[in-house]
DNA sequence: CGACTTTGACCGGCGC
DNA sequence: GCGCCGGTCAAAGTCG
């Protein structure tokens, strides 16, 4: 890997790929780190998707991802934290390795929307908590390369216990 | 009966 | 000033 990053050799030849790709970018600093030779799943030689496995990630919340799911099917976690200044709102990428885009993260969300975005062949989808005055909102969207892998994106914090 | 999902339309913000 | 994209809300329908 020298020049051509999975995203730039990757990038349409249509115009408007710049400023899209505004949150896309700083992820791919983060998922680039696994695209060409560093694959997080050091060990996935054998790893079955069966296993539950929790997408549980708290990356420096008060933990607020008290997450304790029974998981979705396949989880290989791997996302970035990122906090918002001037809000405190906290931002979560994770990519993770799954069939399914409904991971059990220990809470329960309701769909609100989805949206066919330029940067995506597969649509956006939008969560919300359906917790009374959880604010969290998730957006869920399938990575371009690997259609295997989901792009989970939580804002905000849970204003309740998780576990349901 | 209740809860959740799905689709479409509308609005706001940003960029050119 | 106009156009484009993203994001959210609302209503209806379906399933458990």
């Amino acid at each position: 890997m020298s020049d051509k990053n999975p995203k730039a050799a990757d990038s349409p030849p249509d115009s408007g790929n710049s400023a899209t790709n505004q949150w896309f970018d700083e992820l791919s600093d983060y998922l680039k780190l696994n695209d060409d030779d560093h694959q997080w799943p050091p060990d996935d030689d054998s790893i079955p998707p069966p296993p539950p496995q929790p997408p549980l990630f708290v990356p420096n919340a008060a933990g607020d991802f008290g997450a304790s799911g029974s998981g979705g099917g396949t989880t290989h976690l791997h996302g970035s934290s990122e906090e918002i200044s001037g809000s405190h709102q906290k931002r979560v990428a994770f990519r993770t390795k799954s069939e399914v885009e409904i991971l059990d993260d220990g809470f329960r969300w309701r769909k609100y929307g989805k949206k066919m975005v330029k940067n995506s062949p597969n649509p956006r989808n939008y969560y919300r908590c359906t917790v009374d005055g959880c604010p969290v909102k998730k957006r869920v969207e399938r990575d371009r390369d690997d259609p295997t892998y989901v792009i989970t994106t939580y804002e905000g914090n849970h204003t309740h216990p998780g576990s349901y």
